[in-house]
DNA sequence: CCCAGATCGAACCGGTCGGTACGACCTGGA
DNA sequence: TCCAGGTCGTACCGACCGGTTCGATCTGGG
């Protein structure tokens, strides 16, 4: 029976509902693990919909991953801005929300990375690249505020220490993967903010 | 024309160019990137041959993902190797040898990751996971030689700069991203292997 | 010299996938 | 009240994909 008796006919609702419900399904499964057919089936909606909405799955997919990638940010960001003045208890910070993200029974690395690994499309790529820019972003920031001599290359350095230990929780082993992270983003930050050792 | 005129038969030797040939076409164009049809076009052999030395398609793709951790694991090793002594400049080729990777054209991030990024099957992680444990034994045994306090954290650390490092040059900014990890990386080392600052 | 077996080329199969079409039904605004 | 259009369920389509089979052909060891 097409619009159930009771529901409301809102199509950005709808949009939003697809996206909201088919983003956990496509990071479990990933991209091409799913068909738009069990896609469409387990959301509770018609292909026809999910077409009206999105033009093609890779539609749906970009959508998802901008939506993701924005999301994540901002929850990072988040946890900066909770984290107080300091620029150390800022990063600091970063790396235990990251371990919060490890520790989840489903989490299966960074969706962007997958999403650039699995569909050899530029648009995706794009998506992917700009994930990067906005997490370096952060950690430039932080790098600068904390008086780094070169905040944009240990915001690089950061940016790759995040992504790694994404890496290394993903495919080798979580447990304590953000700590020492953490401790190594430290280390560098003090090295970096520290004049150059008089004993050397 | 089936076994060309001059060729000699030799099935070990068959299986060999198959996987030679076959890794870069399916690390360029990723594993489903490509059918086995115009995989054993290009390769130049018929669907049978290919389907005897390796019987599935999953087949052909463990081999090739095995021959390659341990082709590049081989690779940076013996680049440590000739580097003589002195575990800081271990480190270093290290990341040397990455950097020279990460400019080479047809760079396309670490074939275990893409791999398992895209192929949801237990037996490709646990090559992917076999492939992180060869990098780390690499680095834990720098970081050891180094006199690191404690190398196994340090090395999971190094870990993270490589595989960072790594997926910062494939998806966001090649230049550099080999000399900026190696900087960190020696950082980190510096920072362990150094006697606790009096100053703090 | 002859046979086991490696290889080729091409046809073929069942299944799946992304995407479209259609008739029916329900809601909300004019 | 009526109509535009959002939604459903289902059937359908063409393309492709992994894998099998078969007859023909060539090599190399006994």
């Amino acid at each position: 029976m097409p619009v159930p008796k009771g529901s409301t006919i809102d199509p950005a609702r709808t949009r939003a509902a697809i996206l909201e419900a088919a983003t956990p399904m496509l990071y479990e499964r990933g991209l091409d693990g799913i068909g738009v057919a069990e896609l469409c089936t387990r959301l509770g909606v018609s292909k026809e919909t999910l077409y009206r909405h999105f033009g093609t799955k890779d539609g749906l997919v970009q959508a998802m991953l901008e939506a993701r990638s924005e999301r994540v940010t901002r929850w990072l960001a988040e946890g900066v801005a909770a984290a107080g003045q300091d620029p150390a208890d800022q990063l600091a910070a970063v790396f235990d929300a990251l371990q919060q993200w490890y520790d989840d029974p489903v989490f299966r690395g960074c969706a962007m990375l997958n999403a650039a690994a699995q569909h050899h499309v530029e648009a995706v790529r794009a998506i992917t690249a700009r994930h990067l820019d906005r997490y370096l972003e952060l950690l430039t920031g932080i790098a600068g505020r904390a008086g780094a001599a070169d905040p944009h290359t240990l915001g690089r350095q950061l940016l790759m220490l995040v992504e790694g230990a994404t890496v290394v929780a993903a495919y080798h082993e979580a447990a304590g993967a953000g700590e020492h992270a953490r401790q190594a983003a430290l280390a560098l930050l003090s090295a970096a903010t520290t004049r150059t050792d008089p004993r050397d």
